[in-house]
DNA sequence: AGAATTAAGGTTATAGTGTAACATAATGTC
DNA sequence: GACATTATGTTACACTATAACCTTAATTCT
């Protein structure tokens, strides 16, 4: 899992990019599933960045890198694949897809979003997952699955705007 | 705010209505802002049931009540207002609209949404909003606004699954 | 290896969701 | 009533996603 400060900050993103291919082709391997070439020409477009990307947006990159035309429903069986293996999250409300940076381990899609610089991080914690187990027991809601988006400021956009407000 | 209980079982649903209409009529009255027929008709047509709703049924429910065409934008502007004040809430992950039945207390977007009966209820918890809090401070993100779907069975889906499987 | 089967990708068309831009009507202010 | 403001009507279009059908590639089974 990255750290929020690492995502938003400069840092080697060559690394976050081949990590995330090796442990795609190591994953699928293991679980018997192709990580076809267009699959991972698109997981590896995901990765460009931290920021959530479109499904057209990642269809455009897709043409523009292989020089074909490439049709939606190309880019949404990848897209489709990758969110079934767990490789990707889907964010609803962008409507707009991002890499999962531990694949292996399954869990609930839980982001931080910053509304200024669009970075989105995963949020780990088993506090906030058990929170969410016990708000529905309560209600006798049987769980199967959940996603939790927060919007607001990273470290370095509050930074930004600090500076800005002097 | 409604239990899960009496939303997702037989109740008299007219008062789930009426109290929307009237909350709603006083809160606009006291905020100063216009609640017009046509965004009362959609408040209205929103609190039919306590599942979400599509903009486009919405559409449609209008036209059949009103015997005239009516057009996305007319509808789409209803929702933002009744959005910008708090009266429904959007399910990001079903692109739908439900009423909000507390509308007067600011409050996060945090649903329980039957996956069986499609009924979604709002869920509070405190324990949940402060673990959202604190597990964003961990990262150095300030939040402005959060939202928490959760899918799974509602108490009368898990009886008939139960009843099912017998 | 060759045939049968399955899985993946290509292609076209269309469905579903949401907005931009501009015109008209209603409401509020002086 | 003149004027500014707000709300709604209208047309056209942008963006997101899927259905249906066909072709190609990979896997499986004799
Ligand atoms: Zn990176
Ligand atoms: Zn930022
Ligand atoms: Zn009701
Ligand atoms: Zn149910």
């Amino acid at each position: 899992m990255y750290t929020l400060a690492k995502a938003c900050s400069h840092h080697n993103h060559g690394h976050c990019i081949s990590d995330a291919i090796n442990s795609a082709r190591q994953l699928c391997d293991e679980r018997g599933v192709r990580l076809t070439s267009l699959r991972e020409q698109v997981l590896e477009l995901v990765w460009q960045s931290h920021k959530p990307l479109g499904a057209y947006t990642l269809m455009d990159m897709l043409a523009e890198a292989s020089t074909r035309r490439v049709a939606p429903p190309t880019v949404y069986r990848a897209l489709d694949f990758l969110l079934e293996e767990g490789l990707i999250h889907r964010i609803n409300s962008l409507n707009a897809f991002i890499g999962c940076p531990s694949p292996t381990q399954k869990h609930q899609s839980h982001f931080l979003i910053c509304q200024n610089c669009s970075v989105a991080v995963e949020l780990e914690s088993q506090a906030l997952n058990q929170s969410i187990i016990d708000a529905a027991a309560d209600s006798g809601f049987s769980v199967t699955s959940h996603s939790i988006e927060i919007n607001g400021l990273c470290p370095s956009c509050q930074a930004s705007a600090n500076k800005e407000s002097k």
